[in-house]
DNA sequence: CGGTTCCAGGAAAGCGCTTACCTCAGGACT
DNA sequence: AGTCCTGAGGTAAGCGCTTTCCTGGAACCG
């Protein structure tokens, strides 16, 4: 493994003149001596020690990210957006899964305060255990004291930078639309109602019920696709009132759609998020948009100029309503 | 920023014993200085510098990961599998996109290897062009001679650790199918003719075309949702003896679909990789199964249990055809 | 020509940790 | 009583790099 100092003996010179030549510092040094330093670089495969160059400097350089899984569309669009602008600022992004599991979200905060990240993106709904919640302020504060920025997507009960989706919002935008149509009776498939993004979005639900007089009946499954087939299955075989149903995700919505498919039963069904799949099933679905890489792309663009203001910003990102095939009015089934 | 010898000083110990019982090395410390210590830290929110501790020791921890596109399910897939037994080797995960350029994907390998990551694991397709591949090749056996170990997917070109999905048998598997249910001249959508995994795939397709004694169409487009749809709106207007569309992704196999819809035609159409949608889209897509997931994993594994070997190691998997419903005998149209 | 500026380049002090080696008691042994 | 351990803890030498400060000589001045 070569090392600075390798490179300089082997152009002859010092340590000092090696790095500054490599880094192209804006101290002068003579053709020469440049011509020969990178000679060496590039007969010895020289690559700098990055570790070395972030003790060595104070700079922090990489920037982390915090999802529930990456591999999930909802995440992945968000985490399109964060890189998008983090790599447009030069920085390398660190991403890590935390499952959902506020345990291993504290230990991803931990290593990436350890690794001297800049500041660190936390995506995806957090959590109502109030204890979780708590000690995962505690470490964020720890991180943020050390001068470390860090922006939350979706997750208002964190005092900091925040960009909001408007999850109650979107709740009662899907109910309206369904108690609109003429549904009186309206299965929820939410997720597990440990998430805040369960509760906002059941909470809008439930003031559209309210203000149309209908009636929701709530189950919870996981936001995986399996999860909202399986419970779609039980809502069919259940109270024939039920006339549409509201997935809290896409995902669930598309799980939705296929256990119908098997029952031979046609009901109206809103989905949430509008992730890219949602216009390509049968029928396409409609669904609540969330602007996910652009979610992605401001959070990250908070945390990056960070420092600049001192009181915690947030912005709040609308929902929409993505009318498809999926809905009909209650008069007319079959849409 | 709080640092070891702060809490040393703190708990009025040397910092050689302050970080023994931070890292709770073998060496025996009575209860007495451990609590003292552990008090400190807890006070002082100390939090280890992480590239401190990789310039000490010597030892490697992080493994680098390079993929086309996270957000692309293809990759997410394999991501996921990488990302399982990394973590369950207790790996920090460095995920770079390249958005398949060598160049950048050339920067990415320096800045892992500057990060001293102990393995690298690159997914995707290699780049036909001979000077970008050998870019590569150097920039790889560069990190190689300082001690890590480079394994990656689908790329056979690379002389090294690999796991490679049969690309071309699959493109056999997905000609003889269509051949098979009789139809003689198919339209197929490659992807970019600079990436391995088209040609590969191709020439499975091109021997069945041989063996059957059919004939292929081949157009090119991105390997996007959107190029499908585009290449097949061309292909409708086109050649009337076309009766089957070979879609070399999944992803254009969608976008072929949502073509067909618009334009109220229904040919036979296969698809690649069976990502999740295949089952979810109407009608029920025919695709070639490559276990992405599993390619994951069996490439990292590989590449972290590196150095047990010397000699290049090589995986083959191979690919299966899943029959679903929009394929059909040409006797037969509508399926 | 002596003195003042410049300027290219080097010496060395860290950055925050780990760890090999050393010290110093107290106890066991001959 | 004198020698040797042995265990608990400290000292300090790096890990590979950046950067401040310093040096020695060339160029310039009156």
């Amino acid at each position: 493994m070569a090392t600075l100092a390798d490179v300089a003996r082997h152009a002859g010179v010092s340590t000092a003149t090696a790095s500054r030549i490599i880094n192209g510092s804006p101290k002068p040094v003579t053709e020469e001596l440049r011509a020969r330093v990178l000679a060496a670089v590039a007969e010895l495969r020289y690559v700098p020690n990055a570790h070395a160059q972030m003790l060595a400097r104070s700079h922090r350089n990489a920037v982390g990210v915090i999802v529930h899984d990456v591999s999930d569309p909802y995440f992945a669009e968000i985490t399109r957006g964060l890189q998008r602008v983090a790599t447009a600022n030069g920085r390398l992004v660190i991403i890590c899964n935390s499952f959902r599991d506020p345990a291993r979200e504290m230990e991803y905060i931990d290593l990436l305060h350890a690794h001297q990240v800049a500041a660190i993106v936390i995506a995806g709904s957090g959590y109502l255990d109030s204890t979780a919640a708590s000690e995962l302020d505690d470490r964020m504060r720890a991180f943020e004291a050390t001068g470390g920025r860090i922006a939350v997507i979706g997750r208002h009960q964190h005092p900091g930078d925040a960009v909001l989706p408007d999850n109650e919002e979107g709740g009662f935008l899907a109910g309206a639309h369904l108690f609109e149509l003429g549904h009186r009776t309206v299965a929820v498939i939410a997720g597990p109602s440990s998430l805040t993004t369960t509760v906002d979005r059941l909470a809008g639900l439930q003031r559209a019920a309210d203000q149309f007089g209908g009636t929701l009946q709530v189950s919870h499954a996981d936001f995986t696709r399996d999860g909202g087939e399986a419970a779609t299955t039980e809502i069919l075989a259940g109270d024939p009132e039920v006339t549409a149903i509201a997935a809290l995700n896409d995902s669930m919505a598309v799980g939705a759609l296929a256990a119908m498919r098997t029952a031979g039963r046609r009901l109206s069904i809103i989905g949430f998020d509008d992730m890219p799949i949602a216009r390509d099933v049968t029928p396409a679905l409609t669904s609540v948009r969330l602007p996910l890489t652009e979610l992605g792309e401001r959070a990250m663009t908070m945390a990056l100029d960070g420092a600049a203001t001192d009181e915690p910003r947030v912005e709040h990102v609308p929902a929409e309503l993505i009318l498809r095939e999926s809905t009909w009015p209650l008069a007319q089934p079959g849409g």
